[in-house]
Order: C-alpha cells, then sequence, then structure tokens
DNA sequence: AATCGTGAGACC
DNA sequence: TTTTGGTCTCACGATT
C-alpha cells in the first residue's frame, strides 16, 4: 500500500482493520489525522506505524529534502519572503519557505531547528519572544481587573486562573485552567472545550460559566466585539487596522457563531500582530543605531531573531528586551523572554 | 505536463 | 445534534 495517500491508510484501518471510524473529513470520508490515530492507538499495531511513518515524512519531505535547495548561490544564505498583504488579521506570512513553521515540538523537530546558524562567522542568534502576547493583549484591551493585577505580580496565570475557577492549583485543574485561557483568545464554544478536555459538554459549559464568573470584563468584552462588528460591519485593532465583517449582521446559526469567533480573535491576534510591527521598527532602528554588524532576520509571530556578533550579545539581549516591552503601551506588562546561541534551538530558551 | 482540490501536519 | 483563530507546503489523485 501506499503510507503516503491518507485514503490508502483510512482504507486499511477502517475497511481492513474494522478499527472504530471516530471523525469525518470534510469531504464525509474517515479521517485518519493525528487525533483520530491517537484514539485508535493500542488497538493495532498499524496505528503506531502510522503516526511514527507521518511524523517522519512530514520533516523529510518538507525541510530536510526541500530547504537545502533554497540556499542562495550569491549569498550563501537562505531568504524568506515576508508578505505584508496576505493574512486577514494583519500578522505576517512567509513563502518560499516558509520559515515560521519550523519545527520545534518533537526531538527529530528539533534536530531539524538546529541546522539554523548565523551567516557570519562569529555571530551568534540573539531569540526574543513575548509571553502570552495574546492573553495579556486580551486583559488590556477588556481592561479586566483580575488578570492585569495578576500579570502586574507576575503570576503563573494559569494557575491563578486555576485557583479562582477550581479553588486550588492541581497539575490536572492548571491544565484545563490552560486550555481555558488558550480557548477564550479563539472564541469559545462548550462543544469544542468538551472535545478538548474530554470531559463533557455541560460540564466545558459550565467551566466557561465559572470563567466568566471570575473574570466579568472578558465577557463584557467579547460582547461588546461582537455588537460593534454587528453594528458598523467591521472590527478595529489596537491601532485601528480594520477588518471588514460585511456579512455578519444577516448571518445565523452556525454560520453566525463562527464569525463571531473571527471577530474576537482578529482583534485579539491583530492587535497582537500590530504590537510586535512596532517593536520591529523599534528593534531594527536600535541594533541599526548602535551595534555594528548586528541585525533582525526573522519575525515568528510572537517572536523576533537577530544575528550578532558574538561580544555584542549581551547588549543586543537589553535592546530586543527593553524595545519589545513597549512600556506603557498596555495596561498590563508585557513579558519578554530572550536567549542567546550559536543557532537557533539553542537561542529558544 | 500542468493545475486543482483534498487531507494532513508544521508553526504561532 | 456538524469543529476554537491565523498561516504554508507536502503527497496524492483527478482533471485539463
Amino acid at each position: 500500500m501506499n503510507l503516503n495517500s491518507p485514503a490508502k491508510v483510512s482504507e486499511v484501518l477502517f475497511d481492513r482493520l474494522c478499527l472504530p471510524r471516530i471523525r469525518k473529513t470534510g469531504k464525509g470520508g474517515d479521517s485518519s489525522g493525528y487525533t483520530v490515530l491517537q484514539a485508535l492507538a493500542g488497538m493495532h499495531p498499524f496505528v503506531d506505524m502510522v503516526i511514527e511513518h507521518r511524523e517522519l515524512s512530514k520533516l523529510v519531505s518538507t525541510y530536510v529534502e526541500k530547504l537545502p535547495g533554497f540556499v542562495s548561490r550569491r549569498t550563501g544564505l537562505i531568504h524568506t519572503s515576508f508578505n505584508q498583504a496576505v493574512t486577514a488579521t494583519g500578522r505576517l506570512s512567509s513563502s518560499d519557505p516558509n520559515l515560521q513553521n519550523i519545527p520545534i515540538r518533537t526531538d527529530r523537530g528539533r534536530s531539524i531547528r538546529s541546522c539554523f546558524v548565523p551567516g557570519g562567522e562569529g555571530q551568534v542568534f540573539v531569540s526574543a519572544d513575548y509571553s502570552q502576547i495574546e492573553l495579556r493583549v486580551l486583559a488590556s484591551l477588556a481592561g479586566e481587573g483580575a488578570l492585569r493585577r495578576a500579570y502586574e505580580n507576575d503570576e503563573d496565570i494559569h494557575s491563578a486562573t486555576a485557583r479562582a475557577v477550581f479553588g486550588d492549583d492541581s497539575p490536572e485543574h492548571r491544565r484545563r485552567a490552560k486550555e481555558v485561557n488558550f480557548s477564550i483568545v479563539y472564541g469559545i464554544s462548550a462543544h469544542g472545550l468538551s472535545q478538548r478536555l474530554s470531559i463533557p459538554r455541560g460540564e466545558a459549559a459550565s467551566l466557561i460559566n465559572r470563567y466568566f464568573d471570575i473574570y466579568p470584563e472578558i465577557d463584557a468584552f467579547l460582547r461588546r466585539c461582537i455588537s460593534e462588528a454587528e453594528a458598523t460591519g467591521e472590527t478595529r485593532t489596537l491601532t485601528g487596522r480594520r477588518r471588514l465583517f460585511g456579512e455578519f449582521a444577516a448571518a445565523r446559526g452556525t454560520q453566525r457563531k463562527a464569525l463571531e469567533r473571527m471577530v474576537v480573535n482578529t482583534t485579539v491576534q491583530g492587535s497582537a500582530a500590530d504590537i510586535v510591527k512596532l517593536a520591529m521598527l523599534k528593534v531594527a532602528g536600535a541594533l541599526e543605531a548602535e551595534l555594528e554588524g548586528a541585525g533582525l532576520v526573522l519575525q515568528v509571530h510572537d517572536e523576533l531573531v537577530a544575528t550578532v556578533p558574538r561580544s555584542l550579545a549581551g547588549r543586543a539581549v537589553q535592546i530586543m528586551r527593553e524595545s519589545m516591552e513597549m512600556e506603557g503601551l498596555l495596561q498590563v506588562p508585557l513579558k519578554v523572554g530572550t536567549g542567546v546561541g550559536a543557532n537557533w534551538l539553542e537561542a529558544g530558551h
């Protein structure tokens, strides 16, 4: 059989091995995606082999075999394109090659990331990334006092949420609270949360209600976003970037709910994107002005990477942190993590 | 041989 | 009883 063909894999799993059909694809077939394979794990050795093969074939075909062909004959470097007018939210995108989806999750993935090294002799990478920028943006836009205080005190936000919602921050409660915090940014539904947490829908619903009890200003802000989109047919980010939702007011049912999630997420994701773009200007300007031989080379949504002469790395870290924190821009502090290394993986932290 | 839709999976 | 936002690229399989 052809292991690279989802149709063939699906046929073997469900027609020949008669494993349970867990989820449908968009077109009505039986999905063999990762969450399905997870659920089938242990029922037949083939399942684990598919999981293993999928990880390896993705990494080999997309990165190991392709990236070397992108090294420029002229410069000896890989040059990506950063596209400024592609996304609906105001983020950048990256293509040919996409350097915003270089692996990091698995051991094998990390070994690929470690292959990225600075172009010049004696250079190191300095990486700086925002901690939970979208949740902080949400807390600020909403003016949510409880979240603001937690961030002001540099608390573990998921633990704080767990204590507020469950009364304690046991590992399981913290995990659930983290999932809820994450889901809020995307626009939450009881059904979606119940799926992700593997809990009954009713439990998920009361969890969401508890969350809005704890953070009432978040609830109010989400409603405000939606009613403004209803009235104006658009939503605006922190700096006034607009996304049009002309079809919003007329939408009903499932379609309406989907648009509501887009409105909420665009406001938060787009505002975070605005902040990162402002930070890029500050960082690039400051490096140019002060550090000979240093420069910005990558942006990955909440992370900036610079290449810097090794002896200047300490000062570069200071400059990037200071530039990115954007003191006073939001009602909550923006926290920036930094790292220095001879390759991209090491520069992460 | 080129193009397109689909399913899958890499990242934030 | 029907999916949490935003991307890009891969291989396959069908169509042009």
